[in-house]
DNA sequence: GCCAGTTTGTTCTCACGTTCACAAACTTTT
DNA sequence: AAAAGTTTGTGAACGTGAGAACAAACTGGC
Protein backbone atom coordinates (compact mmCIF):
# COMPACT_ATOMS: atom_id res chain seq x y z
CA UNK A 1 0.00 0.00 0.00
CA UNK A 2 2.44 2.63 -1.03
CA UNK A 3 0.39 5.64 -1.45
CA UNK A 4 -3.50 6.27 -3.12
CA UNK A 5 -2.14 5.13 -6.63
CA UNK A 6 -5.60 6.55 -8.28
CA UNK A 7 -6.78 9.21 -10.00
CA UNK A 8 -3.52 9.54 -12.12
CA UNK A 9 -5.85 8.80 -15.40
CA UNK A 10 -8.04 11.16 -16.29
CA UNK A 11 -10.50 8.34 -17.53
CA UNK A 12 -11.90 6.44 -14.71
CA UNK A 13 -14.78 4.94 -15.51
CA UNK A 14 -17.19 4.19 -12.84
CA UNK A 15 -17.25 0.37 -12.00
CA UNK A 16 -21.49 0.03 -13.04
CA UNK A 17 -20.60 1.69 -16.23
CA UNK A 18 -17.97 -1.19 -16.90
CA UNK A 19 -20.53 -3.36 -15.90
CA UNK A 20 -22.89 -2.53 -18.72
CA UNK A 21 -20.25 -1.21 -21.68
CA UNK A 22 -20.76 -5.23 -22.96
CA UNK A 23 -24.43 -4.89 -22.93
CA UNK A 24 -24.22 -1.94 -25.10
CA UNK A 25 -21.85 -3.59 -27.37
CA UNK A 26 -24.03 -6.31 -28.08
CA UNK A 27 -26.97 -4.45 -28.68
CA UNK A 28 -24.38 -2.39 -31.09
CA UNK A 29 -23.41 -5.88 -32.75
CA UNK A 30 -27.21 -6.98 -33.10
CA UNK A 31 -28.37 -3.36 -34.81
CA UNK A 32 -25.15 -3.74 -36.73
CA UNK A 33 -26.53 -7.15 -38.23
CA UNK A 34 -29.70 -5.65 -38.78
CA UNK A 35 -28.29 -3.05 -41.25
CA UNK A 36 -28.73 0.03 -38.80
CA UNK A 37 -26.21 2.79 -39.21
CA UNK A 38 -27.59 5.06 -36.80
CA UNK A 39 -29.50 5.02 -33.67
CA UNK A 40 -30.38 7.54 -30.79
CA UNK A 41 -29.69 6.84 -27.27
CA UNK A 42 -33.54 5.93 -26.84
CA UNK A 43 -33.22 2.95 -29.44
CA UNK A 44 -30.06 1.71 -28.07
CA UNK A 45 -31.38 1.73 -24.73
CA UNK A 46 -34.39 0.19 -25.57
CA UNK A 47 -32.30 -2.51 -26.67
CA UNK A 48 -29.93 -2.74 -23.55
CA UNK A 49 -32.61 -2.87 -21.34
CA UNK A 50 -31.65 0.21 -19.53
CA UNK A 51 -33.03 3.79 -19.70
CA UNK A 52 -31.75 6.55 -22.21
CA UNK A 53 -30.16 8.81 -19.55
CA UNK A 54 -28.42 6.31 -17.56
CA UNK A 55 -26.59 5.47 -21.06
CA UNK A 56 -25.57 8.81 -22.13
CA UNK A 57 -24.17 8.64 -18.79
CA UNK A 58 -22.07 6.02 -19.09
CA UNK A 59 -21.37 7.00 -23.23
CA UNK A 60 -20.05 10.25 -22.07
CA UNK A 61 -17.15 8.93 -19.66
CA UNK A 62 -15.78 7.05 -23.10
CA UNK A 63 -15.93 10.46 -24.71
CA UNK A 64 -18.49 12.45 -27.13
CA UNK A 65 -19.04 9.94 -29.94
CA UNK A 66 -21.93 10.64 -30.51
CA UNK A 67 -23.96 13.54 -32.45
CA UNK A 68 -26.32 16.09 -31.06
CA UNK A 69 -29.87 15.88 -33.28
CA UNK A 70 -28.66 12.44 -34.79
CA UNK A 71 -27.82 9.95 -32.19
CA UNK A 72 -24.80 7.39 -32.77
CA UNK A 73 -23.21 5.90 -35.57
CA UNK A 74 -23.76 2.13 -34.50
CA UNK A 75 -20.21 0.76 -36.46
CA UNK A 76 -18.13 3.53 -34.70
CA UNK A 77 -19.31 3.65 -31.61
CA UNK A 78 -19.34 -0.54 -31.53
CA UNK A 79 -15.25 0.25 -32.23
CA UNK A 80 -14.83 2.58 -29.21
CA UNK A 81 -16.72 0.47 -26.80
CA UNK A 82 -14.89 -2.75 -27.62
CA UNK A 83 -11.38 -0.98 -27.53
CA UNK A 84 -12.26 0.52 -24.57
CA UNK A 85 -13.02 -3.19 -23.22
CA UNK A 86 -10.37 -4.41 -24.66
CA UNK A 87 -11.92 -6.74 -27.08
CA UNK A 88 -10.20 -5.48 -30.53
CA UNK A 89 -7.87 -8.05 -30.08
CA UNK A 90 -8.40 -11.94 -29.28
CA UNK A 91 -7.58 -12.73 -25.12
CA UNK A 92 -6.14 -15.75 -24.97
CA UNK A 93 -8.17 -17.91 -21.87
CA UNK A 94 -7.39 -21.00 -19.82
CA UNK A 95 -10.21 -22.99 -18.72
CA UNK A 96 -9.21 -25.39 -15.80
CA UNK A 97 -11.89 -27.97 -14.82
CA UNK A 98 -13.53 -30.15 -18.01
CA UNK A 99 -16.55 -31.63 -16.02
CA UNK A 100 -20.58 -30.54 -16.89
CA UNK A 101 -19.69 -27.18 -16.85
CA UNK A 102 -16.32 -27.28 -18.16
CA UNK A 103 -17.71 -29.09 -20.87
CA UNK A 104 -20.21 -26.47 -21.82
CA UNK A 105 -18.25 -23.55 -20.98
CA UNK A 106 -15.42 -25.00 -23.44
CA UNK A 107 -18.36 -25.76 -26.14
CA UNK A 108 -19.62 -22.04 -25.75
CA UNK A 109 -19.07 -19.97 -29.02
CA UNK A 110 -20.09 -16.89 -27.32
CA UNK A 111 -16.47 -16.77 -25.97
CA UNK A 112 -14.83 -17.02 -29.58
CA UNK A 113 -17.03 -14.15 -31.57
CA UNK A 114 -16.74 -11.93 -28.39
CA UNK A 115 -12.71 -11.54 -28.00
CA UNK A 116 -11.48 -14.45 -26.34
CA UNK A 117 -9.78 -17.98 -27.58
CA UNK A 118 -9.96 -20.91 -25.02
CA UNK A 119 -6.28 -22.15 -25.94
CA UNK A 120 -6.06 -25.07 -22.97
CA UNK A 121 -8.13 -26.98 -21.24
CA UNK A 122 -7.16 -28.71 -17.86
CA UNK A 123 -7.80 -31.03 -15.72
CA UNK A 124 -6.28 -33.07 -12.70
CA UNK A 125 -8.24 -36.20 -13.89
CA UNK A 126 -6.02 -38.75 -15.66
CA UNK A 127 -8.59 -40.15 -17.31
CA UNK A 128 -9.93 -37.18 -19.02
CA UNK A 129 -6.52 -36.78 -20.57
CA UNK A 130 -7.74 -38.26 -23.94
CA UNK A 131 -10.53 -36.46 -24.59
CA UNK A 132 -11.08 -33.60 -26.84
CA UNK A 133 -13.13 -30.68 -26.40
CA UNK A 134 -14.29 -28.41 -28.58
CA UNK A 135 -11.83 -29.09 -30.62
CA UNK A 136 -9.13 -28.54 -27.64
CA UNK A 137 -7.47 -31.66 -26.18
CA UNK A 138 -7.84 -31.55 -22.56
CA UNK A 139 -4.45 -31.38 -20.71
CA UNK A 140 -3.06 -31.97 -17.56
CA UNK A 141 -3.47 -29.08 -15.04
CA UNK A 142 0.77 -29.57 -14.73
CA UNK A 143 1.06 -27.89 -18.06
CA UNK A 144 -0.40 -24.90 -16.36
CA UNK A 145 2.75 -22.99 -16.07
CA UNK A 146 4.03 -23.60 -19.30
CA UNK A 147 0.94 -23.10 -21.59
CA UNK A 148 0.41 -19.86 -19.22
CA UNK A 149 3.64 -18.41 -20.31
CA UNK A 150 3.94 -19.85 -23.89
CA UNK A 151 0.93 -18.19 -24.95
CA UNK A 152 0.48 -15.24 -22.55
CA UNK A 153 -2.45 -16.29 -20.13
CA UNK A 154 -3.92 -13.43 -18.45
CA UNK A 155 -7.14 -14.82 -17.84
CA UNK A 156 -8.21 -18.24 -16.03
CA UNK A 157 -11.50 -19.70 -15.86
CA UNK A 158 -12.01 -22.21 -12.96
CA UNK A 159 -15.15 -24.67 -13.10
CA UNK A 160 -13.65 -27.26 -10.66
CA UNK A 161 -15.35 -28.61 -7.30
CA UNK A 162 -14.80 -26.21 -4.32
CA UNK A 163 -12.92 -28.12 -2.85
CA UNK A 164 -9.88 -27.27 -5.24
CA UNK A 165 -11.25 -24.17 -6.64
CA UNK A 166 -7.98 -22.04 -4.10
CA UNK A 167 -5.56 -24.75 -5.11
CA UNK A 168 -6.31 -23.91 -8.56
CA UNK A 169 -6.84 -20.15 -8.34
CA UNK A 170 -3.10 -20.57 -6.50
CA UNK A 171 -1.34 -22.03 -8.83
CA UNK A 172 -3.01 -20.14 -11.59
CA UNK A 173 -2.13 -16.90 -9.78
CA UNK A 174 1.67 -18.12 -9.21
CA UNK A 175 2.01 -19.05 -12.94
CA UNK A 176 0.94 -15.09 -13.55
CA UNK A 177 -2.49 -15.20 -14.29
CA UNK A 178 -3.92 -12.24 -12.74
CA UNK A 179 -7.74 -12.08 -13.51
CA UNK A 180 -9.48 -15.22 -12.69
CA UNK A 181 -13.36 -16.12 -13.41
CA UNK A 182 -14.17 -18.37 -10.88
CA UNK A 183 -17.72 -20.97 -11.45
CA UNK A 184 -16.74 -22.83 -7.88
CA UNK A 185 -19.25 -22.16 -4.99
CA UNK A 186 -15.88 -20.87 -2.77
CA UNK A 187 -14.74 -17.53 -1.43
CA UNK A 188 -11.13 -17.13 -3.45
CA UNK A 189 -8.45 -15.25 -1.29
CA UNK A 190 -6.44 -13.57 -4.09
CA UNK A 191 -2.94 -11.29 -3.76
CA UNK A 192 -3.79 -7.26 -4.62
CA UNK A 193 -3.62 -6.95 -8.10
CA UNK A 194 -5.18 -10.10 -8.97
CA UNK A 195 -9.03 -9.76 -10.03
CA UNK A 196 -11.55 -12.25 -9.48
CA UNK A 197 -15.32 -12.20 -10.85
CA UNK A 198 -17.94 -15.21 -9.16
CA UNK A 199 -20.37 -16.97 -10.90
CA UNK A 200 -22.55 -18.55 -8.53
CA UNK A 201 -25.15 -20.35 -9.80
CA UNK A 202 -27.45 -21.53 -6.33
CA UNK A 203 -26.88 -17.63 -5.14
CA UNK A 204 -28.99 -16.07 -8.07
CA UNK A 205 -31.69 -18.90 -7.55
CA UNK A 206 -31.92 -18.05 -3.72
CA UNK A 207 -31.69 -14.50 -4.94
CA UNK A 208 -34.83 -15.28 -7.16
CA UNK A 209 -36.99 -17.50 -4.32
CA UNK A 210 -36.19 -14.64 -1.61
CA UNK A 211 -38.24 -12.45 -3.85
CA UNK A 212 -40.35 -15.07 -4.68
CA UNK A 213 -41.40 -15.92 -1.18
CA UNK A 214 -42.19 -12.28 -0.37
CA UNK A 215 -44.29 -11.99 -3.51
CA UNK A 216 -46.68 -14.96 -2.37
CA UNK A 217 -47.23 -12.83 1.21
CA UNK A 218 -48.36 -9.67 0.19
CA UNK A 219 -49.53 -8.55 -3.18
CA UNK A 220 -47.78 -8.79 -6.16
CA UNK A 221 -44.36 -6.58 -6.21
CA UNK A 222 -41.93 -7.31 -8.90
CA UNK A 223 -38.04 -6.23 -8.74
CA UNK A 224 -37.91 -6.39 -13.01
CA UNK A 225 -33.98 -6.12 -13.02
CA UNK B 1 -47.77 1.46 -12.40
CA UNK B 2 -50.50 1.98 -9.57
CA UNK B 3 -48.91 3.50 -6.93
CA UNK B 4 -46.06 3.76 -4.44
CA UNK B 5 -46.82 0.41 -3.30
CA UNK B 6 -43.14 -0.24 -0.88
CA UNK B 7 -42.92 0.42 2.37
CA UNK B 8 -46.07 -1.25 3.96
CA UNK B 9 -44.10 -3.81 5.53
CA UNK B 10 -41.66 -3.12 7.84
CA UNK B 11 -38.73 -5.58 7.23
CA UNK B 12 -37.39 -3.63 3.30
CA UNK B 13 -33.94 -5.94 3.21
CA UNK B 14 -32.02 -3.59 0.83
CA UNK B 15 -31.09 -5.73 -2.87
CA UNK B 16 -27.23 -5.32 -1.70
CA UNK B 17 -27.92 -7.21 1.70
CA UNK B 18 -30.68 -9.89 -0.28
CA UNK B 19 -27.49 -10.94 -2.58
CA UNK B 20 -24.88 -11.50 -0.15
CA UNK B 21 -27.41 -13.39 2.32
CA UNK B 22 -26.55 -16.88 0.15
CA UNK B 23 -23.04 -16.08 1.26
CA UNK B 24 -22.82 -15.97 4.47
CA UNK B 25 -25.21 -18.58 4.57
CA UNK B 26 -22.94 -21.22 2.31
CA UNK B 27 -20.21 -19.94 4.63
CA UNK B 28 -22.24 -21.01 7.82
CA UNK B 29 -23.08 -24.40 6.73
CA UNK B 30 -19.03 -24.97 5.78
CA UNK B 31 -18.81 -23.64 9.92
CA UNK B 32 -21.24 -26.25 10.78
CA UNK B 33 -20.07 -28.82 9.22
CA UNK B 34 -16.60 -28.14 11.04
CA UNK B 35 -18.11 -28.68 14.08
CA UNK B 36 -18.22 -24.82 15.03
CA UNK B 37 -21.08 -23.51 17.36
CA UNK B 38 -20.24 -20.58 17.71
CA UNK B 39 -18.46 -17.78 15.46
CA UNK B 40 -17.82 -13.65 15.84
CA UNK B 41 -18.78 -11.27 12.91
CA UNK B 42 -14.99 -11.11 12.40
CA UNK B 43 -14.44 -14.84 11.70
CA UNK B 44 -18.03 -14.99 9.52
CA UNK B 45 -16.81 -12.33 7.56
CA UNK B 46 -13.70 -13.29 6.64
CA UNK B 47 -15.27 -16.88 6.00
CA UNK B 48 -17.68 -14.91 3.22
CA UNK B 49 -15.30 -12.28 2.25
CA UNK B 50 -16.56 -9.40 3.08
CA UNK B 51 -15.57 -6.88 5.58
CA UNK B 52 -17.01 -7.12 9.16
CA UNK B 53 -18.50 -4.25 9.63
CA UNK B 54 -20.80 -4.65 6.51
CA UNK B 55 -22.01 -8.24 7.48
CA UNK B 56 -22.88 -7.21 10.61
CA UNK B 57 -25.39 -4.56 9.42
CA UNK B 58 -26.07 -6.81 7.23
CA UNK B 59 -27.23 -9.24 9.62
CA UNK B 60 -29.14 -6.71 11.80
CA UNK B 61 -31.51 -6.10 8.68
CA UNK B 62 -32.62 -9.62 9.67
CA UNK B 63 -32.72 -9.03 13.17
CA UNK B 64 -30.85 -9.27 16.61
CA UNK B 65 -29.82 -12.79 16.67
CA UNK B 66 -26.45 -12.65 17.99
CA UNK B 67 -24.64 -12.19 21.83
CA UNK B 68 -22.72 -9.02 22.25
CA UNK B 69 -19.52 -10.39 23.86
CA UNK B 70 -20.44 -13.66 22.48
CA UNK B 71 -20.70 -13.64 18.59
CA UNK B 72 -23.22 -15.28 16.78
CA UNK B 73 -24.83 -19.62 17.31
CA UNK B 74 -23.67 -20.80 13.70
CA UNK B 75 -26.45 -23.35 13.48
CA UNK B 76 -29.48 -20.92 15.03
CA UNK B 77 -27.95 -18.14 12.27
CA UNK B 78 -28.12 -20.52 9.20
CA UNK B 79 -31.66 -21.42 10.30
CA UNK B 80 -32.75 -17.36 10.89
CA UNK B 81 -30.67 -16.68 7.28
CA UNK B 82 -32.47 -19.60 5.26
CA UNK B 83 -35.77 -18.91 6.24
CA UNK B 84 -35.15 -15.38 5.45
CA UNK B 85 -34.01 -16.22 1.84
CA UNK B 86 -36.80 -18.75 1.76
CA UNK B 87 -34.73 -22.29 1.28
CA UNK B 88 -36.21 -23.57 4.56
CA UNK B 89 -38.72 -25.53 2.27
CA UNK B 90 -37.61 -26.73 -1.45
CA UNK B 91 -38.87 -24.75 -4.60
CA UNK B 92 -39.54 -26.84 -8.22
CA UNK B 93 -37.85 -25.53 -11.16
CA UNK B 94 -38.07 -26.27 -14.34
CA UNK B 95 -34.83 -25.87 -16.69
CA UNK B 96 -35.77 -25.00 -20.67
CA UNK B 97 -32.89 -25.85 -22.94
CA UNK B 98 -30.45 -29.01 -22.29
CA UNK B 99 -28.07 -28.38 -24.09
CA UNK B 100 -24.07 -28.37 -23.09
CA UNK B 101 -25.32 -25.62 -20.47
CA UNK B 102 -28.66 -27.23 -19.53
CA UNK B 103 -26.72 -30.35 -19.08
CA UNK B 104 -24.49 -28.82 -16.59
CA UNK B 105 -26.94 -26.79 -14.99
CA UNK B 106 -29.32 -30.01 -14.27
CA UNK B 107 -26.64 -32.04 -12.87
CA UNK B 108 -25.33 -29.62 -10.56
CA UNK B 109 -25.73 -30.84 -7.19
CA UNK B 110 -25.50 -27.29 -5.56
CA UNK B 111 -28.93 -26.79 -6.80
CA UNK B 112 -30.51 -29.51 -4.41
CA UNK B 113 -28.71 -29.12 -1.70
CA UNK B 114 -29.52 -25.56 -1.57
CA UNK B 115 -33.84 -25.66 -1.67
CA UNK B 116 -34.56 -26.00 -5.33
CA UNK B 117 -35.89 -29.39 -7.09
CA UNK B 118 -35.62 -30.04 -10.41
CA UNK B 119 -38.93 -31.47 -11.41
CA UNK B 120 -38.92 -31.32 -15.15
CA UNK B 121 -36.30 -30.76 -18.13
CA UNK B 122 -37.87 -29.57 -21.77
CA UNK B 123 -36.54 -28.85 -24.50
CA UNK B 124 -37.73 -27.95 -28.23
CA UNK B 125 -35.92 -30.43 -30.04
CA UNK B 126 -37.66 -33.69 -30.17
CA UNK B 127 -34.04 -35.76 -30.82
CA UNK B 128 -33.74 -34.88 -27.43
CA UNK B 129 -36.74 -36.18 -25.64
CA UNK B 130 -35.55 -39.81 -25.57
CA UNK B 131 -32.38 -38.37 -22.94
CA UNK B 132 -32.87 -38.95 -18.87
CA UNK B 133 -30.25 -36.67 -17.96
CA UNK B 134 -29.66 -36.27 -14.34
CA UNK B 135 -32.10 -38.90 -13.58
CA UNK B 136 -34.74 -36.75 -15.11
CA UNK B 137 -36.20 -37.26 -18.24
CA UNK B 138 -36.13 -34.66 -20.94
CA UNK B 139 -39.45 -33.47 -22.02
CA UNK B 140 -41.30 -31.42 -25.09
CA UNK B 141 -40.94 -27.90 -24.47
CA UNK B 142 -44.84 -27.82 -25.20
CA UNK B 143 -45.19 -29.69 -21.27
CA UNK B 144 -44.55 -26.73 -19.93
CA UNK B 145 -47.98 -24.96 -18.63
CA UNK B 146 -49.45 -28.61 -17.59
CA UNK B 147 -46.17 -29.09 -15.52
CA UNK B 148 -46.25 -25.94 -14.16
CA UNK B 149 -49.47 -26.09 -13.00
CA UNK B 150 -49.42 -29.38 -11.91
CA UNK B 151 -46.21 -29.18 -9.84
CA UNK B 152 -46.89 -25.00 -8.78
CA UNK B 153 -43.83 -24.05 -10.14
CA UNK B 154 -42.99 -20.39 -9.76
CA UNK B 155 -39.04 -20.40 -11.06
CA UNK B 156 -37.93 -21.22 -14.58
CA UNK B 157 -34.25 -21.53 -16.09
CA UNK B 158 -33.53 -20.90 -19.83
CA UNK B 159 -30.73 -22.05 -20.80
CA UNK B 160 -31.49 -22.06 -24.48
CA UNK B 161 -30.20 -20.29 -27.67
CA UNK B 162 -30.10 -16.62 -27.42
CA UNK B 163 -32.97 -16.03 -30.24
CA UNK B 164 -35.15 -18.80 -28.31
CA UNK B 165 -35.16 -17.11 -24.96
CA UNK B 166 -37.51 -14.27 -25.14
CA UNK B 167 -40.39 -16.40 -26.22
CA UNK B 168 -39.58 -18.99 -23.74
CA UNK B 169 -39.94 -16.04 -20.98
CA UNK B 170 -43.02 -15.35 -22.83
CA UNK B 171 -44.31 -18.95 -22.64
CA UNK B 172 -43.27 -19.00 -19.02
CA UNK B 173 -45.00 -15.95 -17.75
CA UNK B 174 -48.23 -17.03 -19.60
CA UNK B 175 -47.62 -20.29 -17.73
CA UNK B 176 -47.54 -18.65 -14.24
CA UNK B 177 -43.87 -18.98 -13.73
CA UNK B 178 -43.07 -15.33 -12.02
CA UNK B 179 -39.08 -15.65 -11.24
CA UNK B 180 -36.65 -16.37 -13.95
CA UNK B 181 -32.99 -16.84 -14.31
CA UNK B 182 -31.72 -16.26 -17.99
CA UNK B 183 -28.35 -17.62 -19.09
CA UNK B 184 -29.36 -16.96 -22.92
CA UNK B 185 -27.00 -13.06 -24.04
CA UNK B 186 -30.44 -11.74 -24.52
CA UNK B 187 -32.45 -8.88 -22.67
CA UNK B 188 -35.54 -10.02 -21.55
CA UNK B 189 -38.70 -7.91 -21.55
CA UNK B 190 -41.20 -9.59 -19.00
CA UNK B 191 -44.16 -7.81 -17.39
CA UNK B 192 -44.29 -6.01 -14.13
CA UNK B 193 -44.26 -8.42 -10.85
CA UNK B 194 -41.89 -11.06 -13.28
CA UNK B 195 -38.31 -11.30 -11.69
CA UNK B 196 -35.34 -11.84 -13.97
CA UNK B 197 -31.68 -12.27 -13.24
CA UNK B 198 -29.38 -12.71 -16.08
CA UNK B 199 -25.95 -14.57 -15.50
CA UNK B 200 -23.80 -13.99 -18.44
CA UNK B 201 -20.48 -15.28 -19.27
CA UNK B 202 -19.06 -13.55 -21.85
CA UNK B 203 -19.83 -10.18 -20.22
CA UNK B 204 -18.16 -11.35 -16.91
CA UNK B 205 -14.93 -12.35 -19.07
CA UNK B 206 -15.39 -8.66 -21.08
CA UNK B 207 -15.21 -7.34 -17.26
CA UNK B 208 -11.97 -8.84 -16.37
CA UNK B 209 -10.60 -8.20 -19.80
CA UNK B 210 -11.17 -4.34 -19.39
CA UNK B 211 -9.12 -4.67 -15.77
CA UNK B 212 -6.81 -6.64 -17.17
CA UNK B 213 -5.95 -4.12 -20.28
CA UNK B 214 -5.87 -1.01 -17.72
CA UNK B 215 -3.10 -2.69 -15.64
CA UNK B 216 -0.79 -3.46 -18.55
CA UNK B 217 -1.14 -0.25 -19.66
CA UNK B 218 0.39 1.16 -15.94
CA UNK B 219 1.20 0.51 -12.62
CA UNK B 220 -0.24 -2.54 -11.68
CA UNK B 221 -3.83 -1.74 -10.13
CA UNK B 222 -6.49 -4.78 -8.59
CA UNK B 223 -9.69 -4.08 -8.32
CA UNK B 224 -9.91 -7.46 -5.93
CA UNK B 225 -13.95 -7.96 -5.37
C1' DG C 1 -29.49 32.98 -42.86
C1' DC C 2 -32.97 32.16 -39.46
C1' DC C 3 -36.22 29.24 -36.96
C1' DA C 4 -38.24 24.97 -35.39
C1' DG C 5 -37.29 20.39 -34.12
C1' DT C 6 -34.28 16.78 -32.38
C1' DT C 7 -30.91 14.57 -29.55
C1' DT C 8 -26.67 14.60 -27.03
C1' DG C 9 -23.77 15.72 -22.96
C1' DT C 10 -23.88 17.41 -18.38
C1' DT C 11 -25.35 19.37 -14.06
C1' DC C 12 -27.97 18.83 -10.03
C1' DT C 13 -30.42 16.28 -6.71
C1' DC C 14 -31.74 12.28 -4.35
C1' DA C 15 -31.31 7.46 -3.04
C1' DC C 16 -28.50 3.63 -2.00
C1' DG C 17 -24.42 1.34 -0.22
C1' DT C 18 -20.13 1.24 2.48
C1' DT C 19 -17.23 2.17 6.27
C1' DC C 20 -16.03 4.15 10.67
C1' DA C 21 -16.56 4.61 15.32
C1' DC C 22 -18.71 3.94 19.55
C1' DA C 23 -22.31 2.98 23.03
C1' DA C 24 -24.79 -1.02 24.75
C1' DA C 25 -24.65 -5.54 26.39
C1' DC C 26 -22.57 -9.54 27.46
C1' DT C 27 -18.54 -12.67 29.71
C1' DT C 28 -14.65 -13.41 32.52
C1' DT C 29 -11.46 -12.21 36.00
C1' DT C 30 -10.26 -10.47 40.38
C1' DA D 1 -19.77 -7.30 43.05
C1' DA D 2 -16.92 -4.39 40.41
C1' DA D 3 -13.63 -3.89 36.74
C1' DA D 4 -11.57 -5.28 32.51
C1' DG D 5 -12.19 -7.31 28.18
C1' DT D 6 -15.20 -8.77 24.03
C1' DT D 7 -18.28 -8.28 20.52
C1' DT D 8 -22.69 -6.81 18.68
C1' DG D 9 -25.85 -3.35 16.78
C1' DT D 10 -26.33 1.25 14.99
C1' DG D 11 -25.85 6.32 14.14
C1' DA D 12 -23.30 9.34 11.33
C1' DA D 13 -20.11 10.49 7.57
C1' DC D 14 -18.73 9.47 3.16
C1' DG D 15 -18.76 7.72 -1.52
C1' DT D 16 -21.03 5.85 -5.55
C1' DG D 17 -24.96 5.37 -8.63
C1' DA D 18 -29.52 6.71 -10.74
C1' DG D 19 -32.69 9.75 -12.82
C1' DA D 20 -34.69 14.30 -14.03
C1' DA D 21 -34.05 18.24 -16.42
C1' DC D 22 -31.98 21.37 -19.38
C1' DA D 23 -28.48 23.92 -22.12
C1' DA D 24 -25.59 23.09 -26.11
C1' DA D 25 -25.15 21.52 -30.69
C1' DC D 26 -26.70 19.58 -34.64
C1' DT D 27 -30.26 18.97 -38.93
C1' DG D 28 -33.59 20.40 -42.09
C1' DG D 29 -37.12 23.51 -43.94
C1' DC D 30 -38.28 28.10 -45.55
Amino acid sequence: MTAKASSENARDIPEATVARLPVYLRALVTLSDAGTGTCSSEELAAAAGVNSAKLRKDLSYLGSYGTRGVGYDVDYLRYQIAREIGVTQDWPVVIVGIGNLGHALANYSGFRSRGFRVVALLDADPERHQEVVAGVDVRPFDDLEQIVSEQGVAIGVIATPAVAAQDVADRMVAAGISSILNFAPTVLVVPDGVDVRKVDLSIELQILAYHEQRKSQFGAQGVTA
